[in-house]
DNA sequence: ATTTTTACCGACCACTTAGTCGGTAAAAAA
DNA sequence: TTTTTTACCGACTAAGTGGTCGGTAAAAAT
């Protein structure tokens, strides 16, 4: 452990520069040269720690996206007593980080996804995999907000989860063209009546 | 126009296949001499056709996708009476193509606005302009449907469009890696949920 | 019949890419 | 003190990359 605190460091500073700039320009559009440059580093040092780009990646992926993903989007919304209120502040947060800061990890993750579709099957399952346990996650918080009488009985958790997961990765899809005051806006204020109609009566 | 047909076809060729290769691997994975080669043609063929790589890819924007996405995501439902019930057949047959066709053109443009996201901004503007005219038509169907009393009048059109846009991009982008079939229902479901909550009383 | 244009070929260029490898200074182990 | 390991350097390679350019055969225009 205290012998690979310089190791661990060194390989920490390459993941976070890394992902910023694989996040920026894209993976393919990133070279590793690129990332060398930012740091002040050499090919050596790189494939010293790292085996390839891919290996790279995927340390990447299991350090910081899955870290990210968990504290941003899976534990804020666990244990909550009412689900949509519990997600309507997730998302909320999500979208306001996003827009500030313009990093935030559920659109990192839709974004990747996208770039290595059917282009790196290794990679893709890595990413799937974070997405499941986000979908999982809603999933049970629904369920549980069933017998607590927030959602009503009828709904159907699995198909609510995968439709707040898509709408969420496709508002962020458009909103990194800006216009994201704008758009966050309207995603919250569909987003709630959406919820609404899930806590009533008449449901599907 | 006569003269031109063979100019017309070679062209032709090359934009339909540089898209499938685009959408395929990626803009940036796909190098010209791939196109290229699937179609046995020389380096010369293409510089004497298009300007530069992004001169074709705009060639193909203007040509191919803009003319799928009227006439698959537009006009399906302009004109139309109830406007949930042209959109929900309409999204049901995009999603139902892409399922076995595996390229609908409506997530192509997502996927190409996620590619190019600041990485190329005059791209990215031409692509933001087809998703303009999608959205700006299903406003408009959205307010003729008040008039005609299918929807609430307190219903929020854009914003109606921007969650019906992001939810088709995002649950599009899930499809890609499979399990289509248990997705597209679960997100018809759904959007049929959420039309109900539009056209009942109670709007936000 | 001659000239010009069209549509294409493919060698070539400058540059970038992921990845290799021999070397090395400092620190840790012996 | 000597040896070994750690963490890094940077020149190099082979395989691409987008793009240029001189050439050419066939068709069209004259």
């Amino acid at each position: 452990m205290d012998k690979n605190l310089k190791r661990m460091a060194t390989m920490h500073r390459m993941q976070v520069t890394g992902l910023e700039l694989f996040y920026k320009n894209g993976y393919y559009n990133t070279s590793i040269d690129d990332i060398l440059k930012s740091l002040s580093l050499s090919k050596g040092a790189f494939y010293y720690h790292f085996q390839s780009k891919e290996d790279f990646f995927v340390s990447i992926v299991q350090n910081l996206i899955v870290r990210k993903v968990y504290s941003l989007l899976i534990e804020p919304i666990e244990g909550k007593e009412d689900p949509f209120q519990a997600i309507e502040k997730c998302f909320e947060n999500a979208l306001e980080t996003a827009e500030h800061n313009e990093m935030d990890y559920g659109f990192v993750l839709s974004n990747f996804i996208s770039e290595f579709n059917r282009r790196n099957t290794v990679i893709s399952n890595y990413l799937m995999d974070i997405y499941k346990v986000w979908e999982v996650n809603l999933v049970s918080i629904l369920q549980k907000g069933k017998s607590d009488g927030f959602v009503n009985r009828h709904v159907d958790s699995e198909g609510v989860a995968t439709y707040l997961i898509s709408s969420y990765m496709g508002v962020r899809t458009l909103m990194v063209q800006g216009n994201c005051r704008n758009l966050r806006y309207k995603y919250m204020q569909q987003l709630r009546h959406y919820f609404n109609s899930l806590a009533q009566k008449e449901a599907v």
